[in-house]
RNA sequence: GGGCGCGUAGCUCAGUGGGAGAGCGCUUGCUUCACACGCAAGAGGUCGCAGGUUCAAAACCUGCCGCGCCCA
């Protein structure tokens, strides 16, 4: 429906501006490489053996191809001194009786006959009308024997263009079905190509005019990708042209002044750079499907471009109008994309909330295709840019790298992955590789990657849940109720919100999934829950709840930044909890700048590295998990504090039957000594321990300490280090020394007791 | 030929001036009351090569080698 009345925008062009861009021109003939051709057809002709078939064009182009190449004699002759042979090469030499030549200029043969006019050996007249310089061919194929080059101007783009400088009559010489046409000699005409190929060589052996046949000779030749048929370029009627200039200048300009972002960055240039070497864009595609040109012809030579279908030429009044056959470019289409999904040209609510929109989401490899084309049709059209940011990301491959393809058969089907992994391990794999890398490899493994996260949300939530005794809005305690615990996991969850909140604003998806990941999985589930345990199920009632809402807590908010990667498993866990109707509609969590706790992360990082050493050297001397060991710890300074609180968390983590915390340096003697965190640890067993085990661990960790102590000497003594580098890193330096310093002392000690 | 980018753990990739990281894979031990789709510990890297800048380089500069993509 349009919105009569609606207010214009003053510089909306509808097709009345819009026509002033087209121009018609014939075509130029296209292999269906270059951009604008990619697997649609390009601007070429398909012409098919099976006349039923001769419209279609659902090909591929696949470059690839064998044939055979000639070297011929008497290709040309000189300017001055009567006849010189001057080799011509030819892959499809059937050309050969119509097809001007053209001189390599590499080739020193080439330079004699150069302004030389071509001799076709078995044209009709024997000459060309006119005579074309002989030309430089940079863009020949380098493969290509010196010499002369066949020049079929309407049978290959580049040999089009050349004729086009010079002026060369363009001929085609085959017909819709590929057989060869009136213009040929009589006696090839209508003979099909392959036949036509067989019948010229024949004639050329009899000239004795072969010099050489290579076979075989590779070369690229479109095919279809579904019958194998070779595509054949020619030359195809009158087409359509895009005249760029007037589009690319403010395209650019959007880009250079930053109306426009490119993420990651990098990608402006190559946007700019394409734009400045754009030429005229063909959109004339022979195929059949897409939108119909909306240009109609009438028997006066009259064009009629129109939105509705006329009736009549609108200049000399004529019925007999005949649509273009051809239909649009795919991308001349999809470039309408938000015209037609928003109203445009009518001044429409959804046109004035979503244009332009906030970013466009996509692979590098329709930047130019797509992109670039919304922008300059958007800056023409509308007006405006279509968006403020666009996000380039990698092209998602298979797991050997290669690009997903249908005929390869290596597709991940979306549908198939979310029936068998669901969606949230879809999204979450591909997030979780999306860096800025130009391929985003994608299989299996990292569906699993994602359903494994999944799975482990929504067990952390089950936890949480089954201890929580209420419903509804979290509700945090006061922070001088917080454990160490408490404050510990605060502080890392909003280092995981300030980390997630960077990410997202910078584009980068794979840094935000790492966060979460990261937070969710190693801090909150390893040690956060963990350490809740003792809370939880053997605390007081208040302590227990006090423990609880902390954990909601953090978990609601995760959930709400986790949602955007894996909107259902944080659906279905959030609104267990119970703080509102939909996460989809929940605010994205506040930041909490006081909860960063850097006291309470060295804290805790105590009690982590005391745990983990505790349970390293159980493993190290392959004792049972379940054993129980005793444990001595002499702390340094706040440690004692810490030890004291989380004793029980310390003691169920590490399997530890009893802690006990030192007030002096005990006696050592017959103790496993560890070093945590710079403090020392006691483990009374070593009438149990194996001697050679405990004397491996002791030389290991001695070798270890021993590198680094002497890469930090060596930096302390270096020259200009205490005097130039900042105080800060410095005393970092004296302080890891003088750790390393006094544990290698300790394990001195007890390597020298054990003799 | 022009442009862009990449060489870091077995694989895929983060890390851009101060003690080498993640996921997956691998080894070992665990049916510990959220999770075996799990827990715990571990092995594994001359950060492509060679110079240079710097007190300090995986990171910055130059050259070389290897690879990818886009354009012509």
């Amino acid at each position: 429906m349009g919105l009569e009345g609606a207010v214009r925008r003053p510089n909306r062009r509808t097709d009345a501006g819009a026509r002033e861009l087209l121009r018609l021109e014939p075509a130029a003939v296209h292999d269906g490489r270059g951009p604008g051709a990619r697997g649609s057809g390009g601007v070429r002709a398909d012409v098919r053996g099976r006349p039923d078939l001769s419209r279609r064009a659902d090909h591929q182009l696949v470059p690839e191809g064998r044939d055979g190449a000639l070297r011929l004699r008497g290709g040309a002759r000189g300017r001055r001194r009567g006849t010189r042979d001057v080799p011509l090469s030819a892959g499809r030499w059937e050309w050969v009786h119509r097809c001007r030549h053209d001189a390599d200029r590499d080739d020193a043969r080439g330079h004699r006959g150069r302004g030389a006019s071509g001799r076709r050996p078995l044209s009709v007249t024997g000459r060309e009308a006119g005579a074309a310089p002989a030309h430089r061919r940079r863009a020949a194929d380098r493969g290509r024997r010196g010499g002369r080059h066949d020049l079929r101007q309407a049978h290959d783009p580049t040999d089009f263009e050349i004729g086009q400088r010079h002026g060369l009559a363009t001929v085609n010489i085959l017909d819709a079905e590929a057989h060869i046409s009136d213009a040929a000699p009589a006696e090839f005409r209508g003979l099909d190509r392959y036949e036509a190929r067989a019948k010229v060589l024949e004639r050329l052996r009899e000239l004795g005019l072969i010099v050489q046949v290579e076979r075989p000779y590779v070369h690229s030749v479109g095919r279809c990708y579904r019958c194998e048929t070779e595509i054949e370029p020619w030359i195809h009627g009158q087409q359509w042209f895009v005249k760029v200039d007037p589009l690319k200048g403010p395209a650019k300009e959007a880009a250079l002044d930053g109306r426009i972002t490119f993420w990651p960055r990098r990608w402006e240039r190559a946007y700019t750079q394409w734009l400045d070497n754009l030429r005229d864009w063909n959109i004339s595609r022979q195929l059949w499907w897409g939108h119909r040109i909306p240009v109609w012809y009438c028997p006066n030579g009259h064009q009629v471009a129109s939105v509705e279908d006329p009736t009549t030429c609108a200049e000399c009044g004529s019925a007999e109008l005949v649509q273009d056959p051809d239909v649009l470019d795919t991308w001349f289409s999809s470039q309408l994309w938000p015209y037609s999904t928003l109203g445009w040209p009518d001044e429409t609510p959804d046109l004035r909330s979503f244009y332009p929109t906030t970013a466009l989401v996509t692979g590098y490899e329709i930047l130019y295709l797509w992109v670039a084309r919304m922008i300059m049709s958007g800056l023409f059209l509308a007006g405006d840019i279509p968006f403020f940011h666009v996000v380039i990301h990698g092209l998602v491959r298979d797991p050997q790298g290669r690009k997903m393809s249908k005929s390869l058969g290596n597709v991940i089907d979306p549908l198939d992955a979310i029936a068998g992994k669901g969606a949230d391990a879809l999204r979450f794999g591909l997030a979780y590789q999306a860096t800025e890398a130009q391929s985003i490899p994608f299989g299996e493994e990292h569906l699993d990657a994602g359903r494994r996260f999944a799975n482990k949300v929504w067990n952390a939530a089950r936890l949480v849940l089954a201890v929580r005794e209420e419903s509804g809005v979290p509700d945090l305690p006061a922070a001088t109720a917080w454990t160490l615990p408490d404050r510990w996991l605060l502080s890392r969850h909003q280092a995981c919100l300030d980390e997630a909140n960077a990410a997202f604003e910078a584009f980068r998806f794979a840094d935000a999934a790492h966060a979460m990941h990261r937070f969710i999985w190693s801090e909150l589930c390893d040690w956060g829950l963990e350490t809740a345990k003792p809370r939880l199920y053997e605390g007081s009632p208040e302590d227990r709840r006090a423990a609880v809402e902390v954990l909601v807590w953090v978990l609601e908010r995760s959930l709400r930044i986790l949602h955007p990667i894996m909107p259902f498993v944080t659906e279905e866990a959030w609104q267990r909890i119970g703080p509102g109707e939909s996460i989809m509609v929940a605010p994205w969590p506040q930041a909490h700048p006081e909860h960063r706790d850097e006291d309470a992360e060295v804290r805790f990082g105590f009690a982590q590295e005391l745990v983990t050493a505790v349970r390293r050297f159980r493993k190290t001397h392959g004792l049972k998990d379940s054993a129980p060991l005793a444990v001595r710890v002499l702390p340094v300074g706040a440690q004692r504090e810490v030890a004291l609180e989380l004793r029980p968390e310390i003691e169920r983590l590490a399997g530890i039957s009893g802690l006990e915390i030192l007030d002096a340096a005990p006696d050592p003697t017959g103790c496993a000594r560890l070093v945590a965190a710079g403090a020392q640890v006691l483990i009374p067993l070593a009438g149990v321990l194996d001697p050679d085990v405990e004397r491996g661990r002791l030389a290991k960790r001695m070798s270890s300490i021993e590198a680094d102590l002497a890469k930090g000497e060596a930096k302390l003594a270096g020259e200009g280090f205490v005097s130039r580098a900042p105080v800060n890193v410095v005393e970092k330096e004296r302080r890891k020394v003088a750790a390393l310093k006094e544990e290698a002392a300790t394990l001195a000690a007890q390597i020298e007791e054990l003799g």
